[in-house]
RNA sequence: GCCGCGGUGGUGGAGUUGGUUUACACGCAGCACUCAAAAUGCUGUGGCCGCAAGGCCAUGUGGGUUCGAGUCCCACCCGCGGCACCA
């Protein structure tokens, strides 16, 4: 029998045994109340895990290790996020095809995460760029096409020059490409969307019932801006056009002085032979155009502008004229594209007013133009259709064949998945490599059976991730996504952690997909994640972000190594709080291993034999039960890093006595095994268990052991502690000021002083005012 | 600018309905063990004054409510995150 821990040795054993007897397995249908811990699945990069990573996945373990002893039938599983960017642009670099650096990825990281004993179900592992797994990537595609939410348009899009393909707003995000961070341009291209617009008011009312974190909800309600307001139309005097506003302030009509249209407005041309200056115009025009967004942002607080001369529009409320202007701080992908500048009640129509010397009036309150109907009432949202498709090799294709007689057929079912060929080069054109594909577009048309072309373009990687939580529901399945059964009996995810990253990205993309899988009745259900809590960033020593550029990134092989992985799970879930950014401390690392060290020995200390009369101390055993309440309770709070000092506070005890009764230590184990799961386990088999630790009952704590009988009552004078005094729980208020004017430290403070007034609060104190 | 969140020792952080601020851990100091070091164990550790007993001051700043405020209210300062010409 080893004397020291040795967390190297103890840890692969326990790892292969629980794999051996499938310990961790969610079993369908069970008669156990279901638990769905889910975490974000990551995408396996070259550069392997980083302490990061473990840290959510810590967490999801530990509460999925103590639900099961609570009694839930639980579903914990990892997958693979595979499909993507980093992969193909190694691929340009290297020639390394992606699929197969992306399985050598997942083989590494898989190593890494086994190696921290987490407790998930394997059988149900999933790969995004399996083509058993992008089968249904596509048949999401079909559905939601053929539910009239898929459509291809000819819009203005974000193209990022350095990854050569389009991408999502949402994935642009401050005119940066969230991948690279080149600034990205616009292109007019002919590309793939998905109607997530028809959405926007469950987006926003499904907020309200679920449990996530404000913040999150915040982000979703700004991004998808819903605003309500009232679009009126404008006359342009002499002329049969009408130029119709959107403003959320009706009752400010009396105050607009000018009209402004977007650059980009049709009527501009629409208006060129009445402008006289037109060629001064179709000049800003084309400056607009040529601007970058960025290049007009940082004009915020400047702002430019041309007057159209030789036209006037009419204000419907008191039939003044008013001039027209075309400018870029009025955006043509929002509202009408044109707006009615009220100066007096606006701050950016009182900038260009000042800078252009406009007439600033005063807005009179009105709703006339509301109450006689002239105006009507009208919603609109920022949120933007999600532009899916993607110039690139390595991602689901979309499928989608054309027809020179039939146009755009969508592939049958029944022909899915549209396999990604191998005869592609992954240079980047701006095309996506698939377009030089022989294999790929060797296609007949579905419909009509003469020749036809694929289209060539892959979906975005998000279309992946935005269904991945029902398949592990049934992940074997080859004939649907996930059989009904199966997903009404374990869905929705009761618990979802991750990153706070994809507040706009990912997690929207997933509510919507849920959304649109309800209304068209094939689940019953509508939003995919009841709970969401996010993990906060592990920072570098210093508090500065880990970077590989820093060279000040921890890897976790190296810790697991030198400490182990129960004292790499501890230290993550003691170092702070949960969703807290907290810089990395290698001597708090120490610290922790010394504690589970300390526990180790204690298993020396437990009184073991039959024959000798049983230790007993109730000190112990108040504490135990303190501390089985107290870590049950912040688990369940997500509150580790109290739960673990509760741990430590218990050890610290136990430590002083000589002996341990054997039921305390026992107990403390149960408790201690969810966040150290291999030491637990190791000390719960050196005690002669022969059933693993992890399908005992979570203990119950017993209240009546926790109550004492005497408590400390404190006692102040004028506010301050001065004192206490030892007494029964139950006593009556002047027994408690008689007690306390006796005490010794405090009768000195009263005597010669008159007491005005004594404060009793029960069980509690004795505040003396003198 | 707007919307969130936060500010407690040398450090990460605990603090129930307002009731002994600083749990737990790190670090530091002293001691023990050792030829020595590491490891381990024990003791101490908010600041100031004091030999001590003890006292005074401390939860970003300034006010307020209260017998009593880290906690509640008002104003301000600082930090972090998000949004940012959305009419």
């Amino acid at each position: 029998m080893s004397k020291e821990y040795n967390p190297g040795e103890i840890e692969p054993k326990w790892q292969k045994l629980w794999e051996q007897n499938g310990l961790y397995r969610a079993e369908d249908f069970s008669k156990k109340p279901k638990f769905y811990c889910l975490d974000m699945f990551p995408y396996p990069s070259g550069a392997g895990l980083h302490v990061g990573h473990p840290k959510g996945y810590t967490a999801t373990d530990v509460i999925s290790r103590y639900k099961r002893m609570k009694g839930f039938n639980v579903l914990h599983p990892m997958g693979w996020d595979a499909f993507g960017l980093p992969a193909e642009n190694y691929a340009i670099k290297t020639k390394v095809h992606p699929d197969k650096s992306t399985h050598q990825n997942i083989k590494h990281f898989k190593e890494q995460i086994k190696s921290f004993g987490f407790s998930y179900d394997w059988q149900r592992e999933i790969d995004t760029s399996s083509p058993e797994y992008y089968k249904w990537t596509q048949w999401f595609f079909l559905f939601l096409y053929k539910n009239g939410l898929a459509y291809k348009a000819k819009a203005p899009v974000n193209w990022c020059p350095k990854c050569q393909t389009v991408l999502a707003n949402e994935q642009a995000q401050n005119n940066k490409c969230d991948r690279c961070e080149s600034p990205v341009s616009q292109k007019n291209l002919e590309q793939w969307f998905f109607k997530i617009t028809d959405f926007c008011d469950d987006l926003l009312a499904g907020l309200d019932k679920i449990d996530w974190p404000e913040p999150i909800k915040t982000m979703q309600r700004n991004w998808i801006g819903r605003s309500e307001g009232y679009e009126i139309d404008f006359e342009v005097k002499n002329q049969e056009k009408k130029i119709r506003v959107f403003t959320t302030r009706i009752d400010t009509i009396f105050g607009c002085t000018y009209l402004v249209l977007a650059p980009e407005h049709g009527i501009l041309s629409a208006l060129k032979e009445n402008i006289d200056n037109i060629k001064e115009v179709e000049g800003y025009i084309e400056s607009a155009k040529k601007k970058t967004e960025i290049e007009r942002q940082a004009e915020t607080k400047d702002k430019t502008g041309v007057k159209l001369e030789g036209v006037v529009a009419v204000n419907p409320a008191n039939n003044k004229e008013i001039p027209i202007f075309v400018a870029d701080y009025v955006l043509a992908g929002y509202g009408t594209g044109a707006i009615m500048a009220v100066p007096a009640q606006d701050q950016r129509d009182f900038d260009f007013a000042k800078k252009f010397n406009l007439l600033v009036i005063e807005a009179a309150n009105s709703w006339e133009m509301a109450e006689k109907g002239i105006a009507k009432k009208k919603v609109n949202y920022r949120l933007r259709d999600w532009l899916v498709s993607r110039q690139r090799y390595w991602g689901s294709p979309i499928p989608i064949v054309y027809c020179e007689k039939c146009g755009e057929v969508p592939v049958p079912e029944s022909d899915l998945p549209v396999l990604l060929p191998t005869d592609v080069d992954f240079m980047p054109t701006g095309e996506s490599p698939l377009t030089k594909s022989r294999e790929f577009h060797n296609v007949k048309c579905p419909k009509c059976n003469t020749k036809a072309r694929r289209e060539n373009d892959t979906m975005d990687t998000f279309v992946c991730s935005s269904w991945y939580f029902f398949r592990y529901a049934d992940p074997q399945n080859k004939k649907e996504f996930a059989g009904k059964k199966l997903i009404d009996y374990w869905c929705p995810a009761d618990l979802y952690v991750g990153g706070a990253e994809h507040a706009v990205l990912h997690l929207l993309y997933a509510r919507f997909f849920v959304k649109a899988l309800c209304v068209a009745g094939l689940i019953g259900f509508d939003e995919p994640f009841l709970k969401l809590r996010n993990v906060g960033l592990i920072l570098a020593e210093g508090g500065v972000k880990m970077s590989k550029s820093k060279g000040n990134v921890v890897n976790p092989d190296d810790v697991i190594k030198q400490y182990g992985a129960d004292t790499l799970r501890v230290y993550e879930m003691f170092m702070g709080p949960f969703d807290q950014a907290i810089a990395w401390d290698t001597k708090g690392v120490g610290g922790v291993y010394r504690f589970l060290q300390k526990i180790y020995k204690l298993q020396f200390k437990v009184q073991s034999s039959k024959f000798k009369a049983a230790v007993q101390s109730l000190k112990l055993e108040k504490l135990l039960h303190k501390t089985i309440k107290k870590v049950g309770e912040d688990i369940e709070q997500m509150k580790f890093n109290t739960a673990v000092s509760a741990l430590m506070i218990l050890n610290n005890e136990m430590e002083k006595e000589k002996e341990i009764p054997l039921e305390v230590f026992r107990q403390f184990l149960l408790v201690l095994a969810p966040f150290a799961p291999h030491l637990a386990e190791e000390l719960w088999s050196k005690l002669g268990r022969k059933e693993s630790v992890f399908l005992q009952e979570w203990p119950e704590y017993d209240k009546s052991l926790m109550e004492e009988e005497t408590v400390k009552i404190v006692v102040q004078i004028n506010g301050k502690a001065r004192g206490s005094v030892e007494a029964a729980k139950d006593i009556s208020e002047a027994q408690a000021v008689e007690l306390a004017k006796n005490s010794d430290r405090i009768n000195k403070w009263l005597l010669g002083r008159e007491i005005k007034k004594a404060v009793f609060v029960k069980g509690k104190l004795v505040n003396f005012v003198i």
